[in-house]
DNA sequence: AAGCGCATCAACCGCCCATGC
DNA sequence: CGCATGGGCGGTTGATGCGCT
């Protein structure tokens, strides 16, 4: 079964065309149209496959193809689009005018993937990743937290690091699980500032406006755009919508009304155990978190995951 | 300057689907 | 209905360029 292929025959050229081969195949074809694909070589004196001429024209030649790189607008516009149709490219190309399945494909593979990736969510279902290795550099750079809180010398290293955790925060808790409908937008100061006060702080401890400043630019943004959120500050805040990280650090995110369950943010969503049985675990035998669960196992790969996120001394020194 | 590894992207490959006979 | 054909699509490859050692 199957048919042959149509560039079988002996002596047609492939690889990279040439400037001559392509004056012909723009010519015939403002000429004459490219009518049949399989016959057209001939006729315009190409020893080319007809395959390879359509492809030549519909991802390099065609005059409305726009050449250079994406813009942020079409970058954001292929990820909210794969983010619902997956990787149906030409799908995705015929909303973004000038630009072939390929090129759009391209850079998915080699930029887009990878931002993603890089940020802890899985490309193909747009789901935060939940594994340990998505949590290694989080892992990592939490151990090294501590490791200069515990270092009395290193303290304006131990500051940046603290402003690091908590701008790796922040980007937990805007990101949306797979929920790009509607704008999205720049990450803004805005937004961003919103959901710090989102974040309760029971002591009174309140961020001040020079650390939110600090917090908002350093390290520099890796979150190449932004996630619209849905966070306010509104003061009454819902049991449903509100997650409260067991009971030592008594830190709440506030995730708004219009969040469903499915759609909690990305810090939490990945602490799959019961609040009472993961904050009990972890804040009152932080050397015994090793039952088996998602989470304790990520806290049993690093024995610190769980006192840094959960440990009040902790949570204090970096909001003080 | 040379060698190596990595990133990029144009082009190819193989499969699938629609259509015509 | 079954087969042949053409066109389209997504996945993969390989040439090329660039940066680093």
């Amino acid at each position: 079964m199957g048919r042959s292929p149509c560039c079988d025959e002996d002596g047609l050229k492939k690889g990279p065309w040439t400037p001559e081969e392509d004056q012909k195949l723009v010519q015939f074809i403002k000429n004459h149209g490219h009518g049949s694909w399989r016959a057209l070589p001939k006729l315009a004196g190409l020893n080319r496959c007809g395959k390879s001429c359509r492809l030549r024209w519909t991802n390099y030649l065609r005059p409305d193809i726009k050449r250079g790189k994406f813009s942020q607008d079409e970058e954001q516009t292929i990820l909210r689009l794969h983010s619902i149709l997956g990787n149906k490219w030409s799908a995705i190309a015929t909303h973004l005018p000038g630009r072939t399945d390929n090129e759009i494909k391209n850079f998915w593979n080699t930029h887009l993937k990878k931002k993603l990736i890089q940020m802890g969510i899985d490309p193909m279902t747009h789901q935060p990743r939940t594994d340990i290795f998505a949590s290694l550099p989080q892992l990592i750079a939490l151990a090294s937290l501590k490791d200069l809180l515990e270092n009395p010398l290193q303290a304006e290293a131990a500051h940046m690091a603290k402003l690091q955790c908590f701008h790796f925060l922040l980007q937990s808790s805007s990101m949306p699980n797979n929920n790009y409908g509607g704008a999205i937008a720049d990450m803004e100061e805005a937004t961003s500032l919103n959901l710090l006060n989102s974040i309760h702080f029971p002591l009174g401890n309140n961020i001040n406006e020079t650390s939110q400043s600090q917090l908002l630019h350093y390290p520099p943004p890796q979150v190449p755009f932004g996630f619209q959120t849905s966070l306010n500050n509104n003061e009454e805040r819902t049991s449903k919508n509100s997650v409260e990280l067991g009971h030592c650090s008594n830190f709440v995110v506030d995730h708004g009304d219009n969040l469903t369950d499915n759609s909690s943010s990305w810090l939490l969503q990945s602490l799959e155990t019961p609040p009472e049985t993961a904050a009990a675990t972890l804040c009152n035998n932080p050397g015994n978190a090793s039952s088996a669960s998602s989470y304790n196992d990520t806290a049993a790969a690093s024995p610190y995951w769980s006192e840094l996120y959960f440990n009040d001394s902790i949570m204090h020194e970096i909001i003080s």
